[in-house]
This record gives C-alpha cells, structure tokens and sequence, in this order.
DNA sequence: GACTTATATAAAGAAATCATTATATACTAA
DNA sequence: TTAGTATATAATGATTTCTTTATATAAGTC
C-alpha cells in the first residue's frame, strides 16, 4: 500500500536535498528501523563526531529525524509524523536489502556505550 | 502499480543528486509527458540557455533525460529505459498537479519556433 | 560560400556543501 | 565541586554547485 500524500514541489526538493548526501541517505535507511545514538553513527560511518551530528542536525532542520534524550545519549529515528515520510519511504524502498554498504554499516552496529 | 526495482543505495543517490535541485525536479516533472526543446526551456524558466543546457547535461549524464534531435532543435524527454524510472516516477508522483511552480512555468509553455 | 539560429562548451566568480580542528554545553559520577 | 563523557556549535578551508558572460559548434537559409 503506497500512501500518496502530495506536497509542493518545493517541500520535495527540500526532502530530496536533505537525502541526496550518501551519507545522509544511509543514516535515513539505518534510522527506518533502528533508534540510533550519535557515538554509534560514528562508529559505523568512521567520521568524526561533529561531522555526524551536522549531518544528523539537516536531517532534523528537514523533519526527516527526531531526537530522543535519555541519560546523556541522544537518540535518533525516523520522524514518523513528518509529512514527508510517504516519499521518504518510496525513496529508501528502493535501495536493495543486500546493498554492501547498508550491509557493512549495520555490521559495525555496536551496543550504545560504545564510546 | 508500483515498480520496485530496486538499487543500490549509490545509484540511488547518483539520481537524487540530479533531481534535488528546483530547477532539475521541475524540468523532469515537464518532460515526465512532454517533450521540450532547449529554447522552449529558457522561456519557461527564465533563466540562461547556458543554464539550461547545463542543467539538462547533469539530467543526461545521470541518465534521466534523452535527447531526440530535429532540425535545429534538439527535444528532451525522459528517458523511459533509465533504472531509475521506478524510483524518479515515485518522486514525480509526490509532486501535486496542482503545484504553482508546474503550473506557472506549463502556462509559459510556448510553441518550438519561439526563439 | 556567408549569415543566421539553436545549442553546447569554456571560463570565471559567488554561494553552498562537507569535512576538520577547536571550543562550548550539558549530563553523570565521584 | 571537580572530572569525565556525549554531543552541539563555531571557525576554517577545500571542493562542489549554480549562475553569468564569452565563445565554439552545428544545422538551416540565402
């Protein structure tokens, strides 16, 4: 079932902007399923913790993620009231479940205090 | 029906790099039914032809847009054989048909010999 | 051939993007 | 309170992107 919420072509290219980046777009499929800590993305992703959190804060600029604090984790997941979501999920849909570096992120997956 | 031929999560973003941009998301929304010629282009968008043709170069390397010439004129269309028709239709089809930018820019639609 | 028209390519500059290092904030624990 | 840990923000620089102006190519016309 494909839910066809339509928006502007302006809020698509703005969902698409904050999506087109590799490194972004990962985060996104990682984060459909999974609530992730920052330390964690930078564990899997190999890049320093600024640059994840940049990343992680236009995601959240777009609505695309929301942020969960527990204790002094932060926690990200997919924002699943964003208006965006129908294409979002029409988007990650598309990356096959075998892709090697979706496959090699989530082999790096370590348990919350990893850091 | 949707098509779910899937990707990976690189080529995925080869196309969304190519359409997150305004100018690139609305021309392939044109050309999703249509077919235009460079100079039909540049009086819709208002914008350079050097513009234009750049724009339409980044569409074509990517895949998405083939080019049909006739004459002087050279016409651009999408490109139905792309691997990335199932995933760019599903963005197209997020766009409303009712979008301002569309229908600006479809009542700007002049005929071939407007240059 | 010379001339016009449609389009592409090159060159250049302003602005945006993405990374890094350095620093600030905020929570935890002792 | 002091120290340590997790994360955010600031400052900076390299690269990319998007536009413009200038020039080149290629097709059509006289």
């Amino acid at each position: 079932m494909e839910t066809l919420a339509k928006q502007s072509a302006a809020d698509v290219t703005a969902c698409l902007k904050a999506v087109s980046d590799p490194t972004r777009l990962l985060m996104m499929k990682l984060v459909e399923t999974n609530e992730l800590c920052v330390c964690q993305f930078v564990e899997m992703f190999g890049m320093s913790q600024p640059a994840i959190s940049q990343h992680l804060r236009k995601l959240k600029q777009a609505g695309l993620v929301k942020e969960n604090r527990r204790g002094q984790w932060r926690f990200y997941s997919m924002n699943k009231e964003s208006m965006h979501v129908p294409l979002l999920e029409g988007i990650l849909s598309h990356i096959e479940d075998t892709d090697p570096q979706v496959m090699a992120l989530r082999a790096k997956e370590a348990p919350v205090d990893c850091c």
